[in-house]
DNA sequence: GGAGACGACGAATTAAATTCGGTTTATCGA
DNA sequence: TCGATAAACCGAATTTAATTCGTCGTCTCC
């Protein structure tokens, strides 16, 4: 990994359908040279993948909201039962477990207030193992940038 | 936006690179009629754009931590002050302004932890109207699926 | 029932991805 | 320092995909 793999990761990660051709032209390499390279890279699992990045607002999921999850420490299996259940939850965009005074941190996407009322009260809350939570609203996006500073 | 939209969107998001063939082979449409979907799901703004997903790991971001901010509120403008400064930090991949008992909740990639502290010490804290932080450190990623359920 | 608009289709054209043989460049040991 | 080896790069040729365009069918609203 050099310069020139890091170079191609920021120009893929800014537009992951830029053409082969193009990108060989910013990166100042031959197409050839630099589909090999592309390639290495999505072989080695350095490139997960490719995604297209759609606006919530449109998709009818306007209302983020960050959960704080704390777990029943009764059994020693109960961490399993719930990361496994959580996982299969479509409106949970990200679930981590954290240190630091609760268990786990959620991030869920839902339609509006509504929703969530129903989404907590129906859903997170049965899971297995939950004890408390709290729910964090989403007011302003400050910032949401998903490439990694490369 | 009608069921084929939605079906194409699913496939976007799990492959932003599928070719168009492709794409229409799944959603049973001709080339043309699926590449004139697709560019109108772009001009509207549905798709936002396409993007490589990377992995952390691999490119030294092996830590991910969660980071509640908590703002002197001496200033009308404080807000905006720290909103400004955040969003040109490199480390900071997510900040929102969330309602429910602390101000900003700053969603951090870096190293290890001696660039945590590093980050933290030397320029979080020092960011306009920081008045305290408490940092939840990510000991494991449950779910993290950026893909939006359509 | 007819006019207009929209969406879809298929063929033709343009552009890009991919392959391959040969050449240069970098690395490493003698 | 030199030579051997491997890795990376290049340009041309080929395969494959994107894009364009003329036409047809279908739906909506008079």
């Amino acid at each position: 990994m050099d310069d020139i793999d890091r170079r191609i990761l920021r120009f893929l990660q800014k537009d992951g359908r830029i053409t082969n051709i193009d990108l060989s032209r910013q990166i100042h390499l031959s197409p050839a040279a630099t589909l090999e390279r592309v390639k290495k890279l999505e072989q080695s699992g350095v490139i997960r993948g490719y995604m297209a990045r759609l606006d919530p607002e449109t998709v009818n999921l306007g209302l983020l909201v960050f959960i704080q999850v704390t777990l029943d420490r009764t059994s020693p299996d109960i961490f399993e039962a719930f990361s496994k259940a959580l996982k299969t939850i479509p409106q949970v965009s990200e679930c981590y477990m954290v240190a630091g005074g609760f268990d786990y941190l959620v991030k869920a996407r839902v339609k509006d207030m509504t929703a969530y009322r129903n989404f907590l009260g129906k859903t997170l809350t049965r899971l297995p193992g939950v004890r408390q939570t709290h729910t964090y609203t989403v007011m302003e996006e400050v910032k949401a940038d998903p490439e990694l500073p490369i």
